[in-house]
DNA sequence: GTCTATATTTAGATAGAC
DNA sequence: GTCTATCTAAATATAGAC
């Protein structure tokens, strides 16, 4: 393995572990066993790094969030994929969450990074509702419609930071994918509520 | 006004602004025109000036968090009490809950003290739920109401770092109590969920 | 209580040899 | 590509005069 790329690796390990803040250069260079000189050698420094693992977090994301050709039939199961797909690559760039607030107003890049990619994930969750509620399976009032949006949104983005800090032992992202699932149930008519009832516990 | 709450009061309002990781003692200080070595005769360190600022936030939400003494009668404009005074006290220490994972991280007392509130927190929503559920005004199934208690935790934990996030302008904490309300209605006996869609609307 | 001056520590970054 | 050695800058914290 090159050495760009396990310093890629262990930088990902080390965030996610301890979060950005908390993670120094030296920290990295240590547990890699290689010099600091060798790691500035690979990565102008903490931003470069920072560039890298966000695009391969935008990289691994952009496929799920650009909107499908065909119209979504939206059935369960295909946004249980999508939700699945979404929070693994989110569990895996985790760090980027746990200090959202803090990376964005440290790093502009990550502000114009991180702006449009929710816009998008929001542009994303909305077409599936609208699918749903024109296939008659979701029913609700519009201004209930826009509340389950920013209740999937900010559930999509802190999920796996709210189970840190509520402190319940391992974070897995299934959890966030049945909590998910599940605030949409209450709007879901009868026959798709349990449908959807019976993916969320196909998990456990 | 004494200077000690001269330096609280600023300390705040610095944090709020550009979050506790990107303010230095030195920033508070040139901020006050006093001389760090005085903001260290007040305060031994960031700690000490955490501690006193979590302390008032403690104080602040301590009363609305302790289960009431009579059985709740829950009525709308009862948790609307409730939810307004909740956010309006986490937005004046937003600061605390921007940064909350690395503010635990670094400050074992914080994990000490956050921990049971998140808890006392889950336990009185928890507590008006139940009293809806008991009343016939909220229909759900056990999991439904499981699933609603950590979409209101959520919520409360990470509304205004969201609005920050998505850069909706100004932030305000009316939005939150709203975004719980709208949480709750599609749970809610049709009679309820008018009620509760007028407390919504009386924000406009 | 408040100030000036300074000490300590640590993170981020670079230069130059190999 | 990698290492050693070192520099700079910044933040936390303290000492001692007023």
């Amino acid at each position: 393995m090159k050495t760009r790329d396990r310093i890629l690796l262990c930088t990902l390990e080390l965030y996610n572990a301890d979060g950005e803040p908390n993670v120094t250069t030296l920290d990295i260079a240590n547990e890699l066993e290689i010099s600091p000189g060798n790691l500035y050698y690979h990565f102008k420094g903490k931003e470069a790094l920072l560039e890298a693992l966000v695009d391969d977090f935008l990289l691994s994301t952009h496929s799920l969030l650009v909107s499908p050709e065909e119209p979504d039939d939206a059935s369960p199961d295909d946004l249980w994929l999508l939700l699945h797909l979404l929070f693994e690559a989110i569990a895996t760039h985790r760090f980027l969450f746990q200090d959202l607030s803090n990376l964005m107003g440290r790093y502009p890049f990550l502000r114009h990074a991180m702006r449009p990619w929710l816009a998008a994930l929001r542009s994303r969750l909305n077409q599936v509702l609208r699918a749903l509620r024109n296939s008659g399976h979701l029913i609700c009032d519009e201004d209930a419609e826009q509340r389950l949006l920013d209740a999937l949104c900010q559930t999509t983005l802190f999920w796996l930071d709210y189970q840190r800090v509520a402190g319940d032992g391992e974070v897995d992202a299934a959890g966030g994918v049945q909590q998910m699932l599940g605030l949409l149930r209450p709007c879901l008519d009868e026959e798709t509520a349990e449908w959807m009832q019976l993916l969320i516990n196909r998990y456990n």
